[in-house]
DNA sequence: ATGTCGTAACGTTTACGA
């Protein structure tokens, strides 16, 4: 079962770059983060053409995240628990089943948090502490899950082209690092580095400066599973080629193969 | 030229968020 996450920067202008990497790269599930749409406004006549259910939870002209999956979806939840004031769609949830386990997925855009300090940083932080708190009860049921999407944290140094460019900014700040760990740490395996170790290896590119031309670019975007997804990981790979096609999101998509 | 996008709005341009 091969699992994507992509944050397409807007589905209204990315449909023919996503349904390319689709194409190609044939994951059963795709966690999308930033669709920019309310769900009535989401294309989804293009993915269900190819053969994808597809779960929205949108929102106004920001934020917002999705779930096209081959494998129908069971159980679906909308918004990060924790606080019912909070009306930004940063989060979904649902379950698939493949041949040889269910999994839950969790799909997740993290605040941006800039600038920092400030309101924007402190909604961050909460928002990474309602999702420890979902992230702990997901590993307290002992069954294959994980929790994947634009984290908007660079967790080491060596995640960035120019970590000194990163030192004061939301990304990279020591409180958004340790929050990121203490998560990692309760039990999870982040996939990526568990496949692939060392720098050079980013998610995101920005639009400007000549940010993709100079590869300085960050690794943003993470997958983390519980120790029973973990035990099924046979491969995480990021799909850099994405980023120099037209019309590019300035992420590109992260997919782990679980044996599901 | 202060290096770019995507989205929304009383739009032929500005504001915002990233």
């Amino acid at each position: 079962m091969k699992i994507a996450t992509f944050n397409i920067n807007g589905i209204k202008a990315r449909g023919p770059a996503l349904c390319d990497w689709l194409d190609e790269a044939q994951p059963d599930v795709a966690l999308l983060q930033e669709i920019k749409s309310v769900d009535e406004g989401f294309p989804a006549e293009p993915f269900e053409e190819r053969g994808y259910n597809v779960a929205t939870h949108g929102q106004k002209g920001f934020n917002g995240v999705a779930i096209l999956s081959k494998l129908p979806l069971e159980d679906v939840t909308r918004g990060l628990p924790g606080d019912a004031a909070d009306e930004q769609a940063r989060w979904i949830e649902a379950t698939v089943v493949g041949e040889k386990a269910a999994v839950r997925l969790c799909g997740l855009y993290l605040p941006n948090g800039n600038p920092a300090p400030g309101p924007k940083f402190d909604y961050k932080l909460a928002w990474m502490n309602r999702l420890k708190a979902r992230a702990t009860a997901l590993l307290s049921a002992e069954a294959p899950a994980l929790m994947a999407g634009d984290y908007n944290v660079i967790p080491q140094d060596e995640d960035a082209a120019r970590p000194e460019a990163w030192r004061e900014d939301a990304l990279a700040r020591p409180e958004s690092r340790r929050a990121f760990r203490e998560i990692v740490n309760l039990g999870f395996t982040e996939a990526f580095r568990a496949c692939s170790q060392g720098p050079g290896h980013y998610t995101f590119w920005d639009y400007q400066a000549g940010a993709w031309e100079r590869n300085n670019g960050i690794r943003i975007d993470h997958l983390l599973l519980t120790p029973q997804a973990a035990d099924l990981m046979t491969d995480c790979r990021i799909d850099k080629d994405v980023r120099a096609r037209e019309k590019p999101s300035d992420h590109v998509p992260v997919w782990v193969e679980l044996d599901a």
